[in-house]
DNA sequence: CCGTATCCCCCATGATACTG
DNA sequence: CAGTATCATGGGGGATACGG
């Protein structure tokens, strides 16, 4: 059974989505976690050219907090961090996806708008 | 033939997608022109509680310019305008309704991940 | 009815430095 | 290696007033 959507709170709830999502790095950081990769903080850190440790914490802490990556801490010296997505993460991938496709369709759309457009001069 | 992404590139177009949408008022705006509903400025405001003209003028512009809402003026006196999506926009909605899916799933895969975590406890 | 024009504020981000 | 702490900034959004 689906949940019911007014206007106002299927918006609200897909901004909802959007706040876990925004963040200047935070999609960067769940690409290179999509389909079971683990990566160090490190590793991002390479991964991600121009990020600063400051904003690479902060992002991850704030997916760790949302519930879509996971971090797993090994108490050794030197210290050793390992995130992935967890499995309501991993579900978010063919989500994005289709926002991908939806945006590559922009393309053969456009020239139908022409005509439309061309269609409608002259209309009252 | 699908477009192909690295992680950077995916990203990035996402963010792309996120900019359009992004904007204080912009979903609730699209969720009452899906489905072909077309709706005057003054619909609009009433629609949508708390928004300035200001505000819905700027995110109805934007929304025009990205090509997801087209908007329909009578030279008429008194002024009418109207709005609505355009094709490719209304193609949003069941990409947004995947997003609304996977909020949903939430509930269900938290316990899951209680129990992982409890299974993990000693973990090296 | 359908908008612009201004001013102002806040918060996300960035730079930089320091630590267990 | 994997992070905090602190300070600075800029642009998106709100309030308000005005215009065709």
């Amino acid at each position: 059974m689906r949940k019911v959507y007014t206007a106002a709170t299927a918006a609200a709830d897909v901004e909802a989505v959007f706040r876990l999502l925004e963040g200047r790095w935070k999609l960067v950081i769940l690409f290179h976690l999509f389909g079971g990769q683990v990566q160090r903080f490190s590793d991002l850190e390479k991964l991600i050219p121009g990020i600063s440790q400051k904003m690479l914490a902060q992002q991850l802490r704030q997916l760790e907090a949302d519930g879509i990556v996971e971090r797993r801490q090994y108490p050794q010296v030197p210290p050793k961090v390992e995130y992935r997505m967890t499995e309501w993460g991993q579900a978010l991938c063919p989500a994005l996806d289709s926002l991908l496709k939806w945006s590559e369709e922009k393309q053969g759309s456009e020239e139908d708008v022409t005509r439309k457009n061309i269609d409608r001069v002259g209309e009252s």
